[in-house]
DNA sequence: TCTGGGGTCCTAGGACCC
DNA sequence: TCTGGGGTCCTAGGACCC
């Protein structure tokens, strides 16, 4: 028996699922949820409904997630809409919507704390379970050590779905790293137990990048050095791995391959940062689209503010990101003087942030951060002057014919 | 007609202080 | 004059994840 059993749990097709619960008669159909709000069904005279197909898609958006139908046709995730379209044009296309996602999204997660309450949160559809101390997971039986596990699983499957409707996946192990591998090998709707006598048969054939924090970038160096798969990457030396990688992720390299993970389930984290960026439909320049950059950037600092109040935060430094028409990214940020969640102070430092970037390329996308945050009630109380603020220096995107800051 | 929006963590250099 | 470390904060970029 294993000194931890811990889960990992994430719902199928999530948004796709949810969306099917509201329109049932797509059930069985390719269908994509993302792109901007600008296909909702409508409802005929007859009470039926009529969908966005994919084909008729036009613009910037990326599929968020695609049925199990449409991935069979080759859609995925973060895949441009219009790519996807090539792929199946005859899909179902959907708007997402996150206030219905955020509230089936609390639903699961309180059905699974009825059950075992150390949850640790990884998004709107992915928790960790710590089920080390659920007394079932304990129970044997003469053919079956993991009986116990097994039972309290299905049990777990069973109250998410009597909750929500929707079916999940689960991975149970004796670490967070072998229980994420361990939920996407039985999907949809599987259950895989294992431990750690079972990593050279289960875990070591699949590919290095099945790996949580094995990206794109680290996957395609480990295939230069010839390593490709999991076991590949527990065979290959330390000392290699460390000369290529660094000390730190060459040594979690390393003990990843071997399933060594330590890492405890948290159950509760402050927030570090809060923002809130958009890509534009077209791409902007800051000289020839100033007034409707001016507009975005306000409202996307007002937006943040508005975000910062209603969690109870304060931030005190301010940074803003830009994507430019070549895709590069660039960031700028400032420490503030207070800690603040005024809309006004916000944007100014904005601006400020603003002007330390290059404005001459097009840009795509505009983005206004807040950090080095702290709880609004953990700080005495200081009442912003309101005199002070008026007095803020124009900032930069402004949309007075006067200015000049561009 | 490529490529969203919201996050976390790590690295690294420079400032500044002791 | 020359020569130290360590610690923390600030800023920018990048990899990665959902």
């Amino acid at each position: 028996m294993p000194d931890r059993w811990i889960a990992h749990l994430d719902l199928d097709a999530f948004y796709a699922s949810v969306e099917l619960l509201r329109y049932p008669e797509l059930r069985g159909r390719p269908v994509v949820v993302g792109g901007r709000r600008i296909h909702e069904p409508v409802v005929q005279s007859d009470g039926s409904r009529t969908f966005s197909v994919l084909r008729s898609y036009v613009g910037r958006g990326v599929a968020t997630t695609a049925t199990y139908e449409a991935r069979a046709l080759g859609v995925h995730s973060a895949m441009g809409l219009m790519k996807a379209a090539a792929l199946a044009p005859d899909a179902v296309l959907l708007p997402a919507d996150f206030e219905e996602y955020r509230k089936y999204s609390r639903l699961f997660k309180a059905a699974v704390a009825e059950i075992a309450p150390q949850i640790e949160d990884r998004g709107i559809d992915e928790i960790y379970i710590d089920l080390t101390d659920v007394a079932e997971a304990r129970e044997v039986t003469e053919d079956d050590p993991y009986a116990g596990v097994r039972a309290l699983a299905e049990r777990i499957k069973a109250r998410v779905y009597l909750a929500t409707g929707l079916s999940c996946s689960m991975g149970i192990t004796p670490n967070k790293l072998l229980s994420k591998i361990g939920s996407e090998l039985d999907k949809p709707n599987g259950l895989t137990v294992l431990t750690h006598a079972d990593i050279p048969s289960l875990i070591w054939p699949l590919p290095a990048k099945r790996i949580n924090g094995i990206g794109p970038k680290a996957s395609a160096r480990l295939e230069a050095l010839c390593i490709r798969t999991i076991g590949e990457l527990a065979a290959a030396s330390p000392h290699l791995l460390r000369e290529q990688f660094g000390a730190n992720y060459g040594v979690w390299l390393h003990d990843a391959a071997h399933g060594r993970d330590a890492r405890p389930v948290v159950t509760f984290s402050e927030p570090k940062s809060i923002s809130r960026e958009t890509t534009f439909e077209r791409d902007l320049h800051a000289r020839d689209d100033r007034a409707t950059l001016g507009g975005i950037f306000t409202r996307l600092c007002e937006q943040l503010a508005a975000d910062l109040d209603r969690k109870g935060y304060l931030a005190k430094t301010i940074g803003v990101k830009l994507r430019y028409d070549d895709f590069r990214i660039v960031t700028r940020e400032l420490t503030l003087e207070a800690h603040t969640s005024d809309a006004r102070i916000i944007r100014q430092a904005a601006g400020r942030c603003l002007k330390k970037a290059m404005l001459e390329r097009r840009l795509r996308l505009l983005g206004v951060r807040a950090g080095g945050l702290c709880r609004a009630d953990a700080l005495p109380a200081s009442p912003a002057d309101p005199s002070e603020r008026d007095q803020l220096p124009l900032p930069i995107f402004e949309t007075s014919p006067e200015s000049t800051s561009l």
